[in-house]
DNA sequence: TCTGGGGTCCTAGGACCC
DNA sequence: TCTGGGGTCCTAGGACCC
């Protein structure tokens, strides 16, 4: 484990970029991707439109205020997918040992290939010029002992960036550098440390006392002071090394804040074909059932959960089970939120028919509708209850979708 | 006419079994 | 009248990541 030499690279605004290079007249201007529905956040700007303090997250009524000419682009989920996958082949040209973290980011394990290819150095700059070449976009790149100081190494220089750590320079590279930068310590732990610990940098954190940490902030404290010495030692995980998802689901925001009943039903049976559909397509079913609610008022978040004797992914399975867990929750609010996840998760044995009729049926029904919107597109055939509504499948996009596998959202 | 959507992991308390 | 401790599974909630 010890002399790796680890690479992490990063998509610089990765869907703004791809967005500017599909259109000429988007690019050199502040630009912004949102998704699809009606009360969309700005998922990535452009570099343009960063200048003017549009930031991810932002409302797109917010980014104009500070952006007046910013354009806004709905995302197109199959141009970042196709895109990332290729980017990914790239990067297996160098290693196999290839870890994709998110449809923008991945982390490269060269120890073996320095022979081949010279250095790290050298590789990091083949790669960038074959995805400038390929794709017109540029990445920042770290490299370093780990995957921490990796990725700490690639956020220091944006855009098109190239930071190395070398092991003898790590703790003075990160010395002064304050805890949230490191990936893991998010707000809240970051003000908690100050707060009880009085630490701030990364040198403080590594000479803390462990025990004390252990018994504030339990597993995550042990690995804490670890972190603030630049200590890693996970290795780079390869997809094919990847465990099995732990949960699928799907969320929504309607376009309005729903209260009547049967508004709320739909969603819930819309959302539940949107989780069995996908569930069914990798063969797997989950034996609990999660539902979250947003309420409109409050921003405040219910969440409740229900284990079933065996696992489901038939959309009317899912969705019983998520009328039950409304009801159950008493909720006589305006509606914000409506989602459903399936987790408890296990692999779909062959497919032995059902042992009652109206279960066969069930089945039936809805590989047959599965085989006509794997054609035609999500929601071609779908239950009479969504029929004439604008709530067929939105095609919602977000950084954390893998290229490949379970996480795909996108249409294959 | 404010603030999306996809995940992971950890913790704490209770039920239940041996 | 009392005292356990190990383990698993489950629910709810929170922090973190993109």
């Amino acid at each position: 484990m010890s002399d790796r030499v680890v690479m992490h690279i990063d998509m610089n605004a990765f869907f703004a970029s791809v967005e500017q290079q599909a259109n000429p007249e988007l690019q050199g201007k502040p630009i912004a991707v949102v998704g699809a529905s009606h009360r969309t956040v700005i998922t990535t700007s452009s570099y343009e439109a960063r200048k003017f303090g549009v930031k991810t997250g932002m409302a797109i009524w917010e980014g104009k205020r500070v952006c007046p000419d910013l354009i806004i682009v709905r995302g197109d989920n199959k141009k970042y997918t196709y895109t990332s996958s290729r980017i990914v082949e790239m990067m297996k040209q160098y290693t196999p040992l290839v870890e994709v973290f998110s449809i923008d980011e991945a982390w490269l394990d060269v120890t073996h290939s320095l022979q081949l290819f010279g250095s790290a150095e050298r590789i990091a700059y083949l790669l960038k010029a074959q995805i400038k070449q390929s794709f017109g976009i540029t990445c920042s790149i770290g490299i370093a002992p780990n995957k921490l100081l990796a990725k700490l190494a690639s956020d220091m220089q944006k855009p098109d960036g190239l930071t190395v750590i070398p092991p003898d320079r790590v703790a003075q590279i990160i010395e002064r550098l304050p805890v949230g930068d490191l990936c893991g310590v998010g707000k809240k732990l970051q003000k908690q440390l100050a707060l009880y610990f009085n630490i701030h940098t990364c040198g403080e954190l590594g000479r803390a006392d462990e025990k004390h940490l252990a018994k504030k902030f339990g597993i995550i404290g042990r690995q804490l002071k670890q972190m603030g010495q630049g200590i890693d030692t996970s290795p780079v995980i390869p997809q094919e090394d990847e465990e099995q998802v732990k949960s699928v689901g799907h969320s929504m925001t309607p376009p309005k804040d729903i209260e009547n009943r049967d508004a709320i039903l739909r969603r819930l049976l819309q959302l539940s074909e949107m989780v069995g559909r996908r569930a069914r397509r990798y063969g797997l079913a989950g034996k609990t059932v999660s539902i979250y609610v947003r309420l409109g008022d409050f921003f405040s978040n219910f969440q409740k959960q229900t284990t079933l004797p065996t696992p489901v992914n038939l959309s009317d399975d899912i969705y019983q089970a998520a009328i039950k867990l409304f009801d159950s929750m008493g909720i006589d609010q305006p509606i914000r939120l409506l989602g459903i996840s399936i987790s408890n998760l296990h692999e779909q044995q062959n497919q032995q028919p059902s042992l009652f009729e109206s279960d066969r049926r069930k089945e039936q029904l809805a590989m047959a509708m599965d085989a006509v919107n794997n054609k035609l597109g999500d929601f071609s055939v779908t239950y009479g209850s969504l029929l004439d509504s604008e709530e067929k499948g939105s095609h919602v996009i977000s950084p954390a979708w893998r290229p490949e596998g379970i996480r795909n959202v996108g249409v294959k």
